[in-house]
DNA sequence: GGGGGCCTACCGAACGTTCGGTTGCGTTGA
DNA sequence: TCAACGCAACCGAACGTTCGGTAGGCCCCC
């Protein structure tokens, strides 16, 4: 008898979008063709079009829930937290942490943006999502600064060093590889709030189940 | 009277690798037809095979001449310096002011490993040049680690979030920016030390005339 | 006069996308 | 109860365009 949870993955729409994650994250949205999505979800290239307005449009949608739920999972986050170092390395631990378990999808995310058409709605959508979540960041460091709990030299510069330190995540971390996902967010937290002079670090870590599953990324490496 | 340095842009091969690596940058390599990188130096999609041997030989090329250049500028950096904080030093201000000055030739090398032929001669030849720079940065962490200077939870994990901080630099460097390029380098550097625990950073900042000028870089942005 | 440099013209393949058609399931009306 | 209908889901074939790459010839300079 089928105890199971029904039709989970007959859902084209659902595996189409988890298929093309994949792929672009692996060769790019470039150089991936309607027909590589095709064959890989089991489909003709025209049967693709039934659930897809255009090959652009589909890289739209993923790059817009993307963004919608790491800001969504950041708000949440963040909320009622006070202390500047307490936001900054909840901020360092939840970009991190999403950028190892949703590898695909944040290559994606901060990859391929110069795949949109320069000027297009979806592409200046995503522009306004990607500044709305940086600033999350923006404000830590400039409270961090104004309270003199952060001592730091530049904070835009600082934000990109530490911006970049979680985004690279993806593109090295493996579940099974040396590190626990807990041990690179601890470590992150530290060299981030080292790189800041914030005095030695307190109170919450990250609840991490409050982050976003991208129900299309795949299992997979 | 042309008292200039000659034919100095009349080298065809040069002006396709300059136009080829603005393009692969801002498009990426699948992005970027022969027929556009014809039309940005003025020549047919045909005259452009008098010069190049195929589109993934210029790629291959580009990533190649890149590592090469920055493997001896580091090695030349790190000629006789001993201390393995001063090693880490140069290595993060060389790095991050190589992606700050070559953004483009760095992006290429850095984002387009994938578009070589998987098992090809020259892409496992991009891969072991990477090892090779890498190896530079192992046994920095190693040597710091060993004689008790570094205290550093997993070497690993601080040589990865050190290395996307600096590459991350080609992303957002603008020469007319907000920052000088010496004051990333040295908040940079102070970042990376205070990763790995060291104590007070001493002696020698980075002689950057050391480091590469790719001459096919575009000057532009 | 011969070769480097570049052209026009073209090839086969692959591209994103569209179109007309078929299948099969769920709902409806008699 | 069952024919009739609607519609989501998909396919095969083709559209016009562009792709990486090639063949052969013209021109200019040594």
């Amino acid at each position: 008898m089928d105890t199971s949870l029904t039709d989970r993955d007959t859902d084209a729409g659902l595996r189409i979008r988890s298929a093309a994650v994949l792929l672009f994250a692996r060769q790019g949205y470039a150089a991936t063709s309607i027909r590589d999505l095709a064959r890989a979800v089991n489909l003709t290239n025209a049967g693709i079009y039934h659930h897809v307005s255009s090959k652009e449009a589909l890289l739209a949608d993923l790059m817009r829930a993307g963004h919608r739920g790491l800001i969504d999972a950041t708000a949440r986050l963040l909320d009622g937290v006070q202390q500047p170092s307490d936001r900054l390395a909840l901020l360092i631990a939840s970009l991190t942490a999403i950028h190892a378990r949703s590898p695909l999808t944040t290559r994606v995310m901060d990859g391929e943006l110069r795949s949109l058409t320069p000027g297009s709605t979806a592409h200046d959508e995503i522009i306004a999502l990607r500044d709305e979540y940086e600033d999350h960041w923006r404000r830590a460091l400039a409270d961090g600064a104004g309270q003199g709990v952060f001592r730091v030299a530049d904070q835009k510069l600082s934000r990109l060093a530490l911006m970049s330190m979680c985004t690279g995540t993806s593109e090295w971390y493996r579940p099974d590889g040396d590190s626990s996902l807990e041990q690179v967010c601890a470590e992150f937290v530290a060299i981030g709030l080292a790189a800041v002079r914030a005095p030695a670090r307190p109170t919450a870590s990250a609840d991490l189940s409050l982050l976003p599953d991208f129900p299309w990324e795949p299992p997979d490496a």
